[in-house]
DNA sequence: AAATCATTCAACCAATCGGTTGACAATCAA
DNA sequence: TTGATTGTCAACCGATTGGTTGAATGATTT
């Protein structure tokens, strides 16, 4: 499941990057809103917030339908639920337990594959125990 | 708990928003690497790679440690749990049962705290069941 | 038909982004 | 000391960002 659909993923947390849009979707949160009624909060002129609107809309994360002359925008959760998988990935970083455990398994396998004797001299003082970089040179996926 | 500490999430997920520096994040996520060895997999310039790393580390994704002439990196997973904490708040969205459940709540809660008769024409169909956004101008917090 | 409302569009602006190159600083090996 | 190695810094570049203003579009009201 490694990043793929990385486009995707650059829009969203992109989206997500601006206070301004997530103060949008928060609003949404609670029901449709107009674009006017997004915008109201701020103090900024129509045509940003518009803007704004649409950055959300494009990276999926709202979805808007147009009745009469105003435009009703409703959230999409989709998006939000691929970042928080996505994030879902460290979670064992946070969850101190389970990091102290993987964190020893990771030294343990570094340990068991390290370095196939690549540099000739061992001056591995091995007493401060740095995990090692295992010796796997980083599969490639994504590319720009 | 509502967005406060707007300026963090800004940086968080504007670093996230980088498919480069995400890729370097999970590489991270095996254990400490070097910055050369995070600039690897990528066909960037050395310094390109190093300002995606600075991105990182000043997001507070990553710290770094000099030992010797070589910068070793680690993931700090705080502000990735923050991120999706807040992401969090939205999972009610994706989980469906809940969803409609509260949905269902929302709209009643809409009904029961209705307008207090704002504009006087109740222009109001009140067939399509719209929830009605509730007249709450929208609290502030983060400004920019 | 005219006015008003809700919203987008187009042009512009300053700031930031992601990238480059070349110079520099520091550490380590010879 | 000389020379690699490891990485940052500074200057620059084109593209994108978030904002503005003014005009244009479309639906509703009068």
């Amino acid at each position: 499941m490694v990043e793929l659909h990385a486009e995707q993923m650059n829009t969203v947390f992109h989206a997500l990057g601006d206070g301004t849009r997530r103060r949008m979707l928060h609003a949404l949160a609670s029901g449709e809103r107009t674009v006017g009624e997004l915008a109201e909060p701020f103090e900024i002129s129509l045509a940003a917030a518009s803007k704004h609107i649409k950055v959300l809309e494009t990276a999926g994360l709202i979805r808007r339908e147009v009745r009469g002359r105003s435009h009703v925008c409703r959230l999409d959760s989709g998006p939000l639920a691929s970042a928080h998988a996505w994030l879902s990935f460290y979670e064992r970083f946070w969850n101190d337990r389970l990091a102290a455990l993987e964190k020893l398994l990771r030294e343990e396998d570094a340990a068991r594959v390290t370095r196939p004797d690549t540099a000739g001299k061992p001056k591995k003082p091995a007493g401060t125990g740095k995990p090692a970089k295992p010796s796997t040179p980083e599969r490639k996926s994504e590319e720009k």
